[in-house]
DNA sequence: CTTGACAGACAGACTGGTCTGTTTTATATT
DNA sequence: AATATAAAACAGACCAGTCTGTCTGTCAAG
């Protein structure tokens, strides 16, 4: 095991550690002696990677947020109409919800955990989720019948957005997936 | 100002205090040390009336799981139609969220600070979202056509429901209120 | 004279972060 | 190919501060 881990140069080590701890447990519960301790990194290291604990979790949330928009754009090739598209969105957050074992949307968790809205780590977390809002309702929009009146469009996209998010927030609340069942019938309601 | 807090004995003003800083900075932020010190309280005090922190927050939690019980049932006694019940539901979250200065729902934000699912404080989160839940649905389903198919209603039932979740979450994400209109319009949507 | 609140020292563990000094690794030059 | 050198990672002691929680002892009111 100690080999595995250690194909990765130490940076490495700690980004993929963190990735679970940060998921599994949340940033303040996380403390910096835990990280190198299962990420098998000197303390030192550590600190010429990363300038402090803060410093880490930018940096975690940039790869995240890049690792979101490159799903997003190879779920937006895998299929060609927008309704179906929208399917696969749903799928696929339930699927990676459900494989990190309902904890619901890191982003809003680790949201939760700073108080400040004007903190760095909010606001990449808000351009996060203005990603994934322009692109649900373009794909909403989209799928609506051509004849769809534009102020109902409009409410009919940000709806399905919404449903999203609540989706990802109640599937950790109840620990299950009816949250993203739920949503996709009501997206399926609002589309036809 | 003394005055103002010294007239509550110890443990309301420790219970007055943590209402505050709970919402504005979470749970794990906010230490012993400054409940006591904000609440005007010797640290024996507190542990006279609270055997530990967690104790004090299901506590907390408890009060406010009331206290929103009670904000539904005079919700619920102030308008007789159901459609307008909703709407005022809306009205009523979206006025707190705002009020609360965008910190969204402290449920949502004191569960993402609990990693186990199975700690008492994120079961009785789910016991008020389970509240809320069947609350909005039972409104839902009463203000649908009565000649609505009883599939379709509960799908728009829990729709309306993951609409408000939505919400709650995004108003704090992009300190607005823009979650809740969309919401609205998008509920009203449903209902026609 | 009992009860509850007071102040605040204290314990022990943990926090993020710094620092020293050693060992490994990779590159560059002979 | 062997050696020199520079960079990077190592272990871990250490710092100042914070955390929850305990304890001792005082004071005031009913």
């Amino acid at each position: 095991m100690d080999k595995v881990i250690k194909q990765l140069n130490p940076k490495d080590r700690i980004l993929k550690t963190v990735e679970r701890l940060f998921c599994e447990q949340g940033y303040l519960s996380t403390g910096i002696n835990q990280i190198i301790a299962e990420a098998q990194v000197a303390k030192a290291s550590f600190y010429q990677h990363f300038s402090s604990k803060e410093a880490l979790i930018l940096e975690y949330l940039e790869n995240y947020h890049n690792a979101f928009g490159n799903l997003l754009k190879q779920l937006d090739k895998q299929h060609q109409e927008p309704g179906i598209k929208i399917e696969a969105l749903f799928d696929a957050l339930a699927d990676s919800v459900q494989k990190g074992n309902f904890k619901g949307c890191i982003f809003l968790n680790i949201s939760a955990e700073f108080s400040e809205p004007e903190s760095k780590p909010r606001q990449l977390i808000a351009q996060c989720k203005t990603d994934l809002k322009e692109y649900t309702e373009k794909l909403v929009l989209g799928a609506l019948p051509a004849d769809t009146k534009p102020e109902v469009a409009q409410i009919k996209a940000t709806a399905v957005y919404l449903l999203i998010e609540g989706a990802l927030v109640d599937s950790r609340i109840y620990h299950d997936l009816w949250p993203f069942e739920s949503g996709k019938a009501a997206m399926r309601q609002l589309l036809s």
